[in-house]
This record gives structure tokens, sequence and C-alpha cells, in this order.
DNA sequence: TCGTTCAATCAACGTCTGTTCAACGAAGGG
DNA sequence: CCCTTCGTTGAACAGACGTTGATTGAACGA
């Protein structure tokens, strides 16, 4: 039945793919915990049981625990769509909102953790780095990096708030009336280069 | 010169002044480190060498970690301003521009926690939902609830990214140029029931 | 088949943490 | 004046943590 030159790889799985098997389990459990509880408490032996294995392993696998972290949380790059100038605040929208539907464990991770840790922090300035430059060249304003910051700390802040400390509505609201209701704002913030001041 | 029934103060105090003056040193040292480190990475050694006391004397004044976080990191009553309806926006940025000028350090602490620390967390949730409330009253809108949210989301990411994690030029930024550009975002999301979708 | 490689385990180390307890010394009251 | 009260200290404990080293047993190459 088996041809014993091209083992079906199902019945005993060769050492190479055990381990590569094996460290991506203790990756994903690594992922889910540090976005649940943060790099701080999550500790070392609780991701190797959750991975089923021995915390020694962990050790051997990945360095220290700042490298599984560095490994685990590691962000897919962002797929900003550098859209035309006129509908870019459409295209944040839209990226907004397949965050909105299921957000990566990995990010949520480095959201949790970069208030205390300064990796993360680092992670996190990064990633937001890369867009605030995207941003920047397709507003047209002169504080373009300022508004390009504000963009992203309003999508940082539902996300917070959404997944991390689950306040309020935005905790199950559907993401297209959120969109919807955010869709002014990030044209006003990507959009005219002096809106209308209406102080009296 | 000195009415030997009520002395100075200055010259010797009393025991309970100097109980009084320890603990408040304590309270002081607990927030600013609560407030750059976050609970977990601030131990109570720290708290004490920070104050000039032993550690002892710390768990002898709070019984526990825990409850040196809650006193330390006690939120001053939140002064929103219930004004007209038309002009909710406008007090909500006026309230936004005092805690852009100098955000108090219990806040801080409580926003650096507030992902790993569960109590934390519910201490900004208790604080978020007194204001939602207040502005839901306020809100012509039948997701009053729900924009509300919004306007809380936009001002803890503004804050985090300012004071917490430092991004980009939100966090040098002057408080007037950062409230003029979020004006039309407070204005939209208090304002009109259904704004204009703008899909093609 | 024999020796090597390597995934995986186990026990242990040193350190840091929150917390406790006994003790001291000066202030307060009678 | 003495005895009590109480702010304050120092040492110590038990637990959890990241990390290390020796060890085992099965897969691997020759």
């Amino acid at each position: 039945m088996t041809d014993p030159n091209q083992p079906p790889a199902a019945a005993r799985p060769t050492r190479a793919q055990q381990r590569r098997r094996t460290e991506s389990r203790i990756l994903g459990a690594a992922r889910q915990l540090f976005a649940e509880r943060g790099y701080d408490r999550t500790t070392i032996r609780a991701v190797a049981a959750a991975a089923g294995v021995d915390a020694g392993l962990v050790m051997h696998y990945f360095r220290s625990k700042d490298e599984l972290f560095a490994h685990a949380a590691k962000l897919p790059p962002d797929d900003f769509p550098t859209g035309a100038p006129q509908e870019v605040a459409e295209a944040l929208l839209a990226s907004l909102g397949k965050r909105l539907a299921a957000e990566p464990v990995a990010s949520l991770a480095v959201l949790r953790s970069m208030l205390t840790h300064s990796e993360a922090a680092a992670g996190f300035r990064e990633a937001a780095g890369q867009r605030l430059e995207q941003m920047q060249s397709v507003i047209p304003a002169a504080d373009a990096e300022l508004r390009a910051g504000l963009v992203s700390a309003i999508i940082t802040g539902v996300i917070i708030e959404r997944y991390l400390v689950r306040v309020g509505r935005l905790a199950d609201a559907p993401p297209e009336s959120i969109i919807d209701l955010l869709r002014p704002c990030f044209q006003a913030l990507t959009g005219a280069p002096t809106p209308p001041t209406s102080s009296p």
C-alpha cells in the first residue's frame, strides 16, 4: 500500500516535520497567551503547558522569553492600499473594517504588551511609523504628519476598547456601523487642508 | 513667638502629621511608578525606595499591592460639562484640551496598567461608563451609545499614543492643533443622526 | 548494524517577588 | 515620671519566575 521511499507523512512524521510542528504549536500558544495576558503575565511554563511540551524545550527553540515574544508577535506586513489621494479615507476605512471583523492574534499580542514591554512598544512604533509615512505621502496638507498620527490613534483606540478592554457597545457592534460613524472623521482628517473652524 | 498650644507644625511634626506626610509620599511615588512602568513592573520595594521608607511600611499602611494601586490610581471625578445638546462637541474638545496639556498621573497609571491588571481595567471601564452615560443623554441619535463609545475610544487612543507610547508628532504637538483637527470628528459623532454615506 | 544527531524531559539553580513578623525608639497621655 | 501607642525598620519566608545542565530515547546517515 505505502511506498517505502515516499511515506505519506501521516504514518510517522520525520524529525524535521515533528520539529516544525511543535515549534509552531509553541508559537501559537505563545501568541494566544501574550494576546490574552500581556508579556509580563505570560510565563514560559504556561506557554509550554499550553503547547503540551516542557518549559526547557521552549528555551531550547527560542533562546529567551524576549526572543519568543519577538517571533510570536511578529506583525504581518501591513497591506496599506495607497489609493488615490482623494480615496485615502475609504481605503483606511476598508483596512479598519478588516481589523474590526477579526483582529489577528499577533497584533493583539503587541497591543496588549506595548504599554509595559519596551520591545513590544518598539514593534508598535515601527509598524505605526510605516503607516504614518505612507499616509503622509497622500495627505495634501502641511500638518500631514499630525493628521496621520491622529488617524493611527483613532484606530488604536477603537481596537483597544473593542478587543482588549471591551467597553460598552464597541465590543460587539457590527464593523459596518463603526465604519459608517468613523467615515466623516477619516474624511475630515485626510481631506481639506484647513477644515472650517466653527467656533463662535 | 510661637504659641505652645498651637506650634507652627514646622518645628517638629506631630505623629499624625508625620504619618499623613509619609503616606502621601508613598502614594505619590506609587502613582509615578505605576504610570511609568505599569502594575506588574512596579515593585513594592521600588515604591518604598522612591518614598524613602521601608517596604514593610508600605504593606503596613496599604494592606496589599492591589490596595496600594487602588488608592494611588483612584481617578478624580470627571468634570464632564453637560452643555447644551448642540455644544457637546465643543465641551468634549475643551475637556480633551485639558488632558492634552497635562494628563494627571493617576489617570496615566490606570491607562498604563489597564491592559494587564484586571482591577485597573475595571477602574477604566467604570470611569468610561460614567462618561458614556452622560454623553448618551445629550447625543440625539438612536446609536448614541456607539457614538459615545467611539468618542471615548478616540480620546483614549490619542492620550495613549501621546503619553504612553509616544509615537510620531502626537507626542509633542500643541494641544490646540490636535483639538482643531479633531473638531470635525467630534461634531460628526455627536451631531447629525445619519451622516451622509459617500460610498460610490 | 553501529555510532551520531537531536527532539524532548526532568530536576535544579539563583533571583526576585509579595508578604509576614519580631523588634526598636520616639511621641503621647496620665 | 513611666507605661502605652505607634511609626518605622530589618530580616526572613514561601512561592514563582527565567534559565541551565545533564540525561533519555528514538530517528538518522553510513
